[in-house]
DNA sequence: TATTGTTATACTCTATAACTATA
DNA sequence: TATAGTTATAGAGTATAACAATA
């Protein structure tokens, strides 16, 4: 590594104050659709693919269990998401977007995204490339 | 940008996630010092330059000024830092590291570097450089 | 009156453990 | 008895406001 390596802030440093400064640039796309972080991490996740199980969820997103509740209750409330007992095995809740939800997440997602590139618009194509491969590469995925 | 870029994680979650996983790897750098994150991102602080308020402190750390008081406190209590009154202006606290904080930072640090060379270690070389650029780069300075 | 540091308070997040309903 | 979901409780972390000392 070059030299500057040695003086760089650590690591960490720099990713918490990148990862609070993206927090805070993607607050107000998430406010202007009133989703919460984890009503839309949320809607994410069930947009990838419906959950049978509420800590499958949880886990997915990187959750206890017992806190995605309230979110849970909202987004159902607003009909964003269904969330019925299985037939099979009536303790556990089948967890997928109604379509209002898909809608919903589909603009919310697509305003963070503005708000990212805004981020990102400084780096060069090649640099956007290597930084989101690396950082798709070191990202750890849920258990 | 290539299509996959439409199928990946948000930017936030991904530095987020990895913001998790690097504090994870190095809280036992951390506990076998007995320091605590805001104990390090103090001695770090105070290793780059003195400081002349406990209030410019914090901002650089990111944090609230109460907040880092407790943390003070207990550095001072271990000899790690000094704070003493400005002779010029009793209200501030002079803030700098003593030999033995200096000391225990650079261990600390040492300690810190090989859990994140690790972790970057799956990286080419060429990577590496383009993302802790990036980093450099994107991770907003302290206001 | 304004500013630095401190303390007190309340509020939010999170983790743990108890509880229910099903199996 | 074991598991999915829920609720209750307590703990940590944080933000706000009040306070004391000094200017």
């Amino acid at each position: 590594m070059p030299d500057s390596d040695r003086d760089r802030p650590d690591l960490g440093a720099l990713v918490v104050r990148l990862g609070r400064a993206l927090i805070a640039a993607e607050r107000p796309a998430l406010a202007a659709h009133d989703v919460s972080m984890w009503g839309y991490a949320v809607l994410s996740a069930l947009a990838d693919e419906p959950m049978r199980t509420q800590a499958a969820l949880a886990r997915a997103i990187g959750a206890d269990k017992t806190r995605i509740i309230g979110t849970l209750d909202e987004l159902q409330e607003r009909a964003l998401i269904e969330r019925e007992p299985d037939p099979e095995d009536r303790r556990v809740r089948l967890l997928r977007l109604t379509p209002a939800g898909r809608q919903l997440y589909v603009s919310v997602r697509a305003d963070i995204r503005l708000a990212e590139e805004r981020l990102l618009s400084e780096l060069t194509l090649a640099d956007k490339r290597v930084f989101l491969r690396v950082l798709q590469r070191l990202s750890p995925e849920p258990d």
